[in-house]
DNA sequence: ACGCCTTTGAAGAAA
DNA sequence: TTTCTTCAAAGGCGT
């Protein structure tokens, strides 16, 4: 059983946080030197296609061992499909990237996002948190325009239109926060969730100060003005707060959250009664309806008879009646699809690719290419997301979620997919094949195409701050431990001071001890027992000093030589249980 | 109209 | 305990 800290959740920050990186050498020497350094396509694409004639020429087995092996259906493996060459090849006119410089991708670091939980020394119940973030920043003009939650749903919105997702509404940096502003209407806050934040430790109501806020918003003008973003005008502007509504309106997903007081009639406003069941699901007993939230009738399978026609025309024949009518609560977003949606629009805008598997793979690359700390900002917040999530849904599990999309041809799949197969098809798929040599972005860097693809870096590996648990025990616990996915063959960082007696006692460790991957993150390799550090390791608990840029830089680096042959150091969260 | 593709990560189920 | 599967976002493409 996981242990709890505090017992309530608020502690979680406490628990959570180890930090621990994989290393690979070539990319940790890239990092060294220009940490910042951006990466381009190109430099996938030589990656890429380093990678393959590597792959061809080191053994298997050694590959395997450096690289992460996705977890795909051997079938994609066996037969690689180039999205990106395809995609290219349709774009026929304009060539792949606007600007033939490719002047990289200023990667729109969220301010330090530790600051806010960390300056608490733990994260704060998860809906004050969450107000803390996002209530301050959503700068509604007139209020009212969206906060009328009874109004009728905005024209701009079909029933169609799932209700959590908006991505052009959002900025590119909200993704990252989670079920934000997206989902909060920019009004008052329901008066039990009022703006009137009590402090997670004292318990005494405060309203959140600039300063926390500021960190997660930093975008200041300049910085965000350097890339033009396709989400411009959610940037915000000097002084005024992010989100500001559009002309036509603020159109959010949530405005009953702009709802003060009567969330529930706000709610069934925007979701019809069979759309909004009431706990568990729908709303969390705060009333708050997060975005992650999508009504099955909109989204899923439509409502029997009651919803709207359109609806309907989605649900196939014979529906489970009760998942309909259940409100889809969607997965919390992990780091890479926070990174994604971050960075999609930027890609998109580079090259004129728009196909999101090529797309996608680009992103994974990059991924791949970010520093440890960037990444660690995502996984950090992919963690308090999760935390989040948990907190506003607590009987949630992700096997709710289960089976709601269509089932893909797995069974098929899987007879044809041997045990031989998949054992090829994991050393495949170390490889990304996507990019032909001759359509790649131009970059400037494209010489160092390994660098990119480090091979042994498995994204998980790398540091990953977040503590994964369990979306369950999260709010007991909201850094649980546990072991990484096998699938992707990773290097294990033994854990100094942990018992390798299971994962699960990392997690125990880690609520124990304030900072045992602390020590890891900051690069004092502690020679652990064997728990493999599969996860990212949660770093809330550390002092905002530590978090720091510059400082966790320097430490991500300290550590990054130490490590640098060790293999990648996994951050291993699982319930003690 | 709907599912697939593609990516990584998290979580749950199955073995 | 390990392995496998599903889902999360996104949007063009294919059926």
């Amino acid at each position: 059983m996981p242990q709890l800290n505090g017992g309530g959740g608020d502690d979680l920050g406490a628990n959570d946080e180890m930090i621990s990186f994989k290393d690979e050498g070539e990319q940790e020497e890239k990092i060294s030197e220009n940490v910042s350094a951006e990466r381009d396509l190109d430099d996938v694409k030589s990656s890429l296609v380093n990678e393959s004639e590597n792959n061809s020429s080191s053994s298997d087995s050694e590959q395997a061992e450096r690289r992460p092996q996705p977890r795909q259906d051997s079938e994609s493996y066996e037969k690689p499909r180039d999205y990106f060459t395809e995609a290219l090849r349709r774009q026929q006119d304009g060539g792949f990237f606007k600007s033939p410089s490719y002047p990289g991708y200023p990667f729109l670091m969220i301010p330090d996002l530790t600051n806010p939980y960390l300056s608490n020394g733990s994260l704060s119940p998860s809906a004050r948190t969450y107000l803390q973030m996002k209530w301050p920043l959503l700068d509604v003009p007139g209020t009212a325009g969206l906060k009328d939650s009874r109004s009728p749903t905005p024209g701009h919105l079909s029933n169609k239109v799932p209700v959590v997702q908006h991505p052009h509404h959002v900025h590119p940096l909200t993704p990252l926060i989670t079920y934000s502003n997206e989902h909060f209407s920019p009004g008052t806050p329901p008066s039990h969730l009022s703006p009137e934040i009590l402090d997670p430790k004292t318990g005494i109501p405060r309203a959140p100060h600039p300063s926390e806020l500021s960190p997660y918003y930093p975008l200041s003008p300049g910085a965000v003005g350097q890339i033009p973003h396709p989400l411009g005008w959610l940037v915000p502007q000097q002084g005024q707060p992010m989100y500001s509504l559009p002309p036509g309106g603020f159109r959010h997903p949530y405005p009953a959250l702009a709802m003060n007081a009567s969330m529930s009639s706000l709610v069934s406003s925007r979701f019809s009664p069979h759309m909004v069941p009431h706990p568990p699901h729908s709303l969390h007993q705060t009333g708050i309806p997060h975005p992650a939230i999508v009504s099955p009738a909109i989204k899923q399978e439509p409502n029997h008879g009651t919803v709207s026609p359109t609806a309907h025309s989605k649900s196939p024949g014979p529906v489970k009646k009760e998942e309909d009518k259940k409100p889809h609560i969607k997965k919390p977003l992990n780091a890479f699809m926070l990174y994604m949606k971050e960075m999609r629009a930027k890609v998109v805008a580079e090259c004129t690719l728009k196909e999101s598997a090529a797309i996608n793979q680009i992103l994974g690359r990059r991924w791949h290419s970010l520093s440890r700390e960037e990444q660690a900002k995502y996984y950090e917040l992919a963690r308090k997301e999760r935390q989040l999530h948990s907190q506003l849904y607590p009987g949630w599990s992700a096997r709710d979620n289960y089976g709601k999309r269509k089932k893909r041809k797995r069974e098929s799949k899987q007879q044809e997919t041997t045990a031989e197969d998949n054992f090829s098809s994991r050393n495949k798929k170390q490889c990304v094949q996507y990019l032909p040599p001759e359509k790649m972005c131009d970059s400037p860097a494209s010489s160092h195409g390994s660098m990119l693809d480090s091979p042994a870096t498995p994204s998980a590996a790398l540091a990953s701050p977040a503590a994964p648990a369990a979306t369950h025990s999260e709010q007991a616990q909201p850094l649980s431990l546990t072991t990484k996915p096998e699938g992707r063959p990773q290097h294990h960082f033994p854990i100094p001071g942990k018992p390798s007696s299971s994962a699960s006692s990392s997690s125990s460790s880690s609520s124990s001890s304030t900072q045992p991957s602390v020590s890891l993150a900051l690069g004092s390799p502690v020679s652990q027992s064997s728990p493999l550090l599969s996860r990212p390791i949660p770093f809330t608990s550390l002092p905002p000093s530590m978090l720091s840029p510059t400082t966790f830089h320097q430490a991500a680096l300290h550590s990054h030589h130490a490590l640098l042959q060790s293999q990648p150091l996994a951050l291993v969260t699982k319930s003690t249980d």
